[in-house]
DNA sequence: TAGTGGTCTAGACCACTAT
DNA sequence: TAGTGGTCTAGACCACTAG
């Protein structure tokens, strides 16, 4: 069997095979031990380096482990892992089986403070789009999110419908700016009254607290945010590696 | 400038590349950009394939970043990665500058139970090790950990003091038993009563729970934790990649 | 012994950035 | 134009595992 890849230079070979491979193994086409490299790499019709980096980054997500002189093999462990939802809150709530919806309570412009500024890598007097939602999942209360985003990267981004429309989506055919990398530190804490209230809780429930910045490839921060999960709701699952 | 590394096979080139450039970043030997990726690979008399798999690694930690057509960074933001602790408690206790230390509370054998069970791959009627600790750091208590370890994996475990020994080095040292990979999920609770007792809270108070299932090379799970942080003195810090 | 993944080489071409 | 990182090739040898 040959399978045939797009070498148009677009899109990277390895991208392709670890995508290719991802559909296969969520629908149980092997039934627990992937081809050999060797084998994916003439399969793929591509040099066997390519091979291994495509297989990598489904490792590093936990989606296949290697056994040396054995083989590779799918995590039979339904885990979802956080990281691999790098593409915003609707995309984790649909992998996770639910329906996401989002309601904005604040959309306006304003200036940093002192955190936001550290965090975004700004002067003084700079200025921030601030962006409040509270984040459903099957209709129900999930998160309360603050989102805090450069002014000067995104004008006019105030014309935007964000009830709509994925802000990433927005940020990326609009402004060209596509999230790569992130930092995110979590913390627990106990729901303030506002917050609780708009969650559906009691006050001093706890809940989870991701604080999240987005860069692009360059580097260049695009977004600092502030998730406040439901903690009876919400579990953050991640994949540790000592390759990573 | 021509570095030497040890070509007898022990130590991939890659990590050792890796391990010096890691040392040379946290000694400020490069201002904020790295030589070369051509560069790096005449340095140390490697293939450019090589020093990419070393960069490659401090990438996924956050340690670095890259400009296409520019060059290799060093990531200003002082971030300690929680990932990069996959060495236990101690370790990023260290790397934190803190003083850690321990308090058995408990050490026994026994039964499984259905949770433990599915987190270690045991069947019905398996035995455990069972542990208990108090974490300190700088003597303040800092978590509560209950650990589950598979008691046919390591006969004996209860004939090491681990109020002296670090239980990772226990296990490497003496049952050939070393971590590659964890999973790791992450949620917010209100402590209990005898818990945060132990913790030196009020009962009720948030406190972060960390549930890790640790992982040999050839998947064999051999530790199941769960690790209750208190919220005030602790959060865990991630870095999330497009290429992970 | 045959097959596997882990490592490594010595090149190559590309798109991109800075000058 | 020169230099950079991103991608890819077509090999190679090794340690390891299974039969």
């Amino acid at each position: 069997m040959q399978e045939t890849l797009t070498r148009d230079g677009t899109v990277p070979l390895h991208t392709q095979i670890a995508e290719a491979l991802r559909v296969q193994i969520q629908n149980d086409q092997f039934k627990e031990n992937l081809p050999s490299e060797r084998e994916l790499a003439e399969r793929y019709a591509v040099s066997r380096m390519t091979v291994r980096q495509a297989l990598q980054k489904l490792r590093l997500e936990g989606l296949i482990y290697n056994e040396r002189g054995v083989g590779t093999f799918v995590n039979n462990r339904k885990i979802d892992v956080h990281t691999r939802n790098l593409n915003g809150f609707s995309e984790e709530m649909i992998s996770l089986g639910l329906r996401p919806s989002s309601l904005v309570l604040t959309f306006r412009r304003e200036l940093a403070g002192p955190d936001v500024m550290r965090d975004l890598g700004l002067g003084a007097g700079a200025e921030v789009f601030y962006l409040e939602r509270l984040r459903l999942a099957d209709d129900e209360p999930m998160a309360f999110e603050k989102t805090y985003l450069p002014a000067y990267l995104f004008p006019k981004l105030d014309k935007f419908d964000l009830t709509k429309n994925s802000l990433y989506r927005v940020l990326g055919e609009n402004y060209d700016s596509r999230m790569h990398h992130a930092e995110e530190v979590l913390e627990a804490a106990a729901a303030p009254k506002r917050i609780a209230e708009q969650l559906g809780v009691r006050g001093g429930a706890p809940v989870l607290v991701v604080h999240r910045v987005v860069f692009t490839e360059s580097h260049q921060p695009i977004e600092s945010a502030h998730t406040i999960y439901r903690a009876d709701r919400y579990r953050a699952t991640f994949y540790l590696s000592k390759n990573a």
